[in-house]
DNA sequence: CCATTTACTTTACACTGCGTCAATTGACAT
DNA sequence: ATGTCAATTGACGCAGTGTAAAGTAAATGG
């Protein structure tokens, strides 16, 4: 499973990733992979086992190249609560379109792979963590509406800026980028501040 | 593709449906559905065409079973806007619990199955439905923010009631139903009106 | 310098699942 | 008896995953 030359995996890992993002949604097949890569299709076997060994690699190697937790700290920068969750919107909705394609097959494959689940869940604790933290952040300074308790705040403004939720909105309503940043950060404020 | 005797029809749905909320997320077969409703793989061919034809032919086979359209009647009788978002959050907090096996499948498949995509979007459609009138009601009983447009406002209450949020907070972050429908009336109603 | 190991390639094939086709059966109706 | 409707049977083509076996070319090392 690890065998093999980095380079020849890290090439395969590249192409995965740019194939994937470019595939509008449509399955992009080992064969497609491996001429893309000017490798074999037996080459993505002998370095990544399965169809969704690559996937899981391939979201790893994402994670790793966009460095989520690295920009998660300027965030942390902010003057107060309603200024780090805008700036964490304004974040987040850059970020998520980068994460989209390799995301929806970790989600797919959540259930019935261990790897796509642990990966998958690895990702959301990050995630959630953020939220708590904001707001954690707004209730200190007042913001947030006292019908909420935290957790249920928290659990909320995950929900809110789910892959799911977006996918929803953007790939479903036909939402654009901005739209999507724009009354999401509204929708959010609305409903978690007094 | 309406050939055929509509007892076999009948009974291939039926099958279609229970061995589709039995699986888990596994895909089902045509010839797994054709053996156990006691038809030949082709009667499948032969009354809906195509793996597509038969889900989506599934999909609207559950919604007419459990009267989605009846039951919305209802939420149509209240006396003003606010009044049927409250009744309707309280209807499908109760009938989302019996559509989302289903639901699940269609959700799952629909990137790479193109039964699965059309299915979904048939019953989304049927959904945004409600929402729409539901909102134009809120707008024309002065509830409705300004800040929305009545086809975002449509949008955001679709998405807030989607299967996918109600995974995403009742399965993953543990919500019970009496926590999801109250909170989610709450969320809904401070996230779209004045 | 030869032998071995590593990292791949090439070719072939098994398997699953969808969709299609042609020929056939059985029942019921005119 | 003739037709036609509903469904069966069995075969086939196709795409995509995954496996298996043999070959090759370059590095490694005793």
């Amino acid at each position: 499973m690890s065998s093999g030359d980095p380079a020849t995996r890290a090439k395969i890992l590249e192409t995965t990733r740019r194939l994937v993002e470019q595939s509008g949604g449509e399955t992009v097949t080992m064969q497609q992979i491996s001429e893309a890569a000017g490798v074999s299709r037996q080459a993505l076997y002998l370095h990544f086992g399965s169809r969704v060994g690559l996937m899981v690699a391939t979201a790893q190697f994402v994670d790793e190249n966009d460095q989520f937790y690295e920009r998660t700290e300027e965030v942390r920068q902010a003057v107060n609560g309603l200024a780090a969750l805008e700036a964490f919107i304004s974040f987040w909705s850059d970020y998520v379109v980068g994460i989209t394609p390799l995301a929806r097959v970790l989600i797919k494959n959540r259930d019935t792979d261990q790897a796509a689940a642990a990966a998958w869940a690895d990702r959301m604790d990050a995630l959630r963590n953020v939220c708590q933290i904001l707001v954690e952040w707004l209730e200190q300074d007042g913001f947030l509406d006292p019908v909420w308790t935290v957790n249920a705040a928290t659990d909320i403004l995950w929900m809110m800026i789910s892959i799911e939720t977006r996918d929803n909105l953007v790939a479903e309503r036909g939402w654009s980028n901005d739209e999507y940043e724009q009354r999401l950060l509204r929708g959010i404020v609305k409903i978690l501040t007094v």
